[in-house]
DNA sequence: TTGTACGCGTTATCAT
DNA sequence: ATGATAACGCGTACAA
């Protein structure tokens, strides 16, 4: 801190930031030999270089982000949206992962990352507007993608680069490749693997509950791979057991309770979600089931909270590292006009069986918990 | 989409962006005219305006941010740090729900949000002087500080708008004249409350894990409320009952793992967090203790986690809501100039009482079983 | 009320 | 290898 110590930020300018033009003065050369210097750009003797970097170091020079912007007709900046921004609700809990791997990838390859997030009365596609068409950024990640979503079509007629976490059903149904890259974590496989494994323990009389909105993707996905199971294995579907709703904890524990008030409650439940599977968990013990025992659960995410609940939850975990990795690369790449950009990652959960499914769990054990640890 | 499917985003030029000078030829007119048309600057008539207008918005128009930035020499944007973007850690778990807070906060301001994190190979220091010199953000929101944080120093120094997001020593602040505005939950009288929320239910072996490096004030202060609440209270330190650690749930676990295995172990134990208290309970359980009968637990944050767990986990709640705004608005104010740049916000956290500290329990009911193990 | 001219700090093109 | 000069798109004194 400097000696006068009795001034406000607000009182006292700040200390000055030396442009391009100060540097050249101090180094006895022209701005434009200053600006190759520093970025290697075109030959430049060695002694002059070194010169000017020093100075440069001296003063403490930092390029204006917004001249260099101005002039390079590129920011530099990924745009992160997701409507996470406007409400919290319980599901956000993994975005926090993925928006660290984002920052990580982006700043490495010299990017920033800007939180998006719509104005009041303002739609998805103004906020589009607004970030991309006011250049505050380069491209865009899109999240919580709909199995026919006006944003892409916009996002494309305007040539507004964009990586997808999630897809839409354009792939599928029109057997047209989008031509903007995605990524994405196959929810149906997993739903399936979850399924499998429930099967494989033997339950025949299987729930679901979760996804309320099916015009989600991903709530789509799961809910198909949910059915697909059921029909691989000739169980025939009961609309008692196939609960939609909120992916949070409350509504994991009312549609819980509800499954088993039911004459022939289920003996296993698949959660949307962990965050509902620990809500399913909560039903479960208050109405004095033990879970790994007399009811399976599986969630979906593999959030940390899955191994903090009693028992540990078995879920497909999502590949979080690889996700947001993929989705930095893929957007950075068509940024810069690389041809790689309609690649397409599909990523598979990974089934972690833990004790919510009974894994180490064995009919002799006192009904305490499944003691794996 | 375009009918051109078979083309990829970067085949084709982006639709073009309108200028200034663009809708000023549309408009007849001269761009100066339509700037000021476009943010009601000067008096202009109400036709022109209307014209204006109408034209910007059939192109389209978006200002570009970067002239913008550039010839105000303002950029609107706010940074957030966080070493949670460097590696991600069990306890990141209530940043994204300040993070949502912080970005709606902004963006009603019409500011926007930038995710700092540190290069290869670049300290905090060298972050800040990267963004903040080089124009990427008018001002920085900082996490997590140190009871003696160089960071202020420097951000004081070079006359950096920022905002932390809790606080140094007093007397090392008071000494000189810190002239920054902070917001702080009141992490030592958080302690506190619930330290005596746990001595009114009769506990005196009241254990405290978590916090590993004391230099963080944060952990200074809530060592200092658990300390000092012993000492209110009239009941000896007993370092074995003080076990600071790393604030995670597996630490958590094998701390409380160690505590129980005392032959006089603790019947209450405050958890750093609420993650690491989650690894507490898991701990206690596998030891055949029910928490909330056989064991209090208390976490602090007042994650959502807090609400999943079993039994239902007493907590601090920490009002995120009125620290995101808090944080964004000094720190908007001081970088708009205003003179409360020095405001201090001190804010308590809630005590949520909840099964965790056994709310039904009395000490008379059982045997205290800690001891019968 | 509107137009003119210049500056913001950088990069790029053209000379030298 | 280096210097002069013109953009980049917007805001704003100053002039009309």
């Amino acid at each position: 801190m400097s000696d006068d110590s009795t001034k406000g930020p607000s009182s006292e300018q700040s200390v000055a930031r030396p442009t391009l033009a100060e540097v050249a003065r101090r180094a006895g050369v022209d701005k434009s030999t200053v600006s190759r210097a520093l970025r290697d750009d075109s030959a430049i003797s060695a002694e002059t270089r070194a010169r000017v970097q020093q100075v440069a170091a001296y003063l403490h020079y930092v390029p204006n982000a917004n001249a260099r912007r101005l002039s390079n007709a590129q920011t530099n900046v990924l745009a992160f949206a997701s409507r996470a921004f406007r409400r919290n609700d319980d599901s956000d809990q993994f975005l926090m992962e993925l928006l660290a791997v984002i920052t990580r990838e982006a700043v490495a390859a010299h990017f920033d990352v800007l939180l998006c997030c719509p104005e009041e009365d303002e739609n998805d596609l103004q906020m589009y507007e607004r970030i991309l068409g006011g250049h505050h950024a380069d491209g865009i990640i899109l999240m919580d993608l709909r199995r026919n979503d006006p944003r892409l079509d916009y996002l494309c007629a305007r040539g507004y680069p964009h990586v997808l976490f999630g897809r839409s059903d354009e792939d599928i149904r029109r057997a047209r490749r989008y031509p903007y890259p995605w990524v994405e974590v196959d929810n149906r496989f997993g739903v399936r693997a979850g399924m499998e494994h429930l099967l494989s323990l033997g339950h025949t009389r299987i729930a679901f509950v979760g996804g309320d909105f099916a015009e989600y993707f991903c709530v789509f996905d799961r809910h198909t791979g949910y059915h697909e199971a059921l029909q691989s294995a000739h169980i025939a579907q009961n609309p008692e057991l196939f609960l939609p709703g909120p992916v949070t904890e409350a509504e994991g524990y009312r549609l819980a309770q509800r499954l088993l008030a039911q004459h022939q409650p289920p003996t296993a439940i698949f959660a949307f979600g962990d965050v509902m599977a620990a809500g399913v968990m909560r039903a479960a013990h208050e109405a004095g089931l033990v879970v790994g025992r007399d009811l399976a659960v599986v969630g979906f995410d593999g959030l940390g909270l899955g191994r903090f609940l009693t028992p540990t939850l078995t879920t497909l975990r999502q590949p979080l590292q690889e996700v947001g990795r993929s989705l930095v690369q893929l957007l950075i790449a068509q940024i810069q006009g690389n041809t790689m950009s309609d690649a397409h990652v599909l990523l598979c959960p990974e089934l972690e069986i833990r004790a919510s499914t009974g894994g180490v769990w064995n009919p002799s054990d006192s009904p305490a918990s499944p003691t794996s640890r």
